[in-house]
DNA sequence: GCCCTGACGTGAA
DNA sequence: ATTCACGCCAGGG
């Protein structure tokens, strides 16, 4: 990175570390945050200068799918699973849930964000012991 | 300048 | 669910 951080760079690690313990954004959702709309490549070459920040949360940032962006496997997709899991975000085949932990910053948000009840009232036959 | 490669997103097949 | 084509844009060759 360069020895001066260009103004959208600041913007994005300002939103970046504006994500709360626990919730998750996307590159896209962050880039939009930032000001810059259809900019999602450049939170990851933004993230991927800042690199040794402990304190930056980076792990909280996700493709729109929700699923992580470093390859199954990898040891950067390890490591963002285990500080995830930390702060009890759980990830499974390497996807987060972002109904249940996508940071959601208006109030409107907040309350269409998780439309369908938890419960889906499925198929009442073979179920499993469930209860989170 | 041109071409390729990305911690990406979206819409279409 | 997967794959593909594009759109996007900063860097590296």
């Amino acid at each position: 990175m360069p020895p001066e951080l260009s103004p959208a760079a600041r913007s994005v690690l300002a939103v970046v570390r504006a994500i709360p313990r626990g919730r998750v954004a996307s590159y896209g959702q962050v880039a939009a945050a930032a000001g810059l709309k259809g900019r999602a490549r450049l939170v990851g070459w933004v993230l991927r200068h800042a690199g040794a920040d402990a304190a930056l949360p980076w792990h909280r940032v996700l493709r729109a799918s929700g699923g992580i962006a470093f390859p199954r496997g990898s040891a950067p997709h390890d490591e963002q699973v285990r500080r995830l899991a930390r702060e009890r975000v759980e990830v499974r085949a390497g996807r987060v849930d972002l109904a249940r932990y996508g940071w959601r910053r208006t109030l409107d948000e907040q309350l269409w964000g998780p439309p369908p009840a938890i419960a889906p009232a499925r198929r009442a036959h073979k179920s499993a012991p469930r209860g989170d």
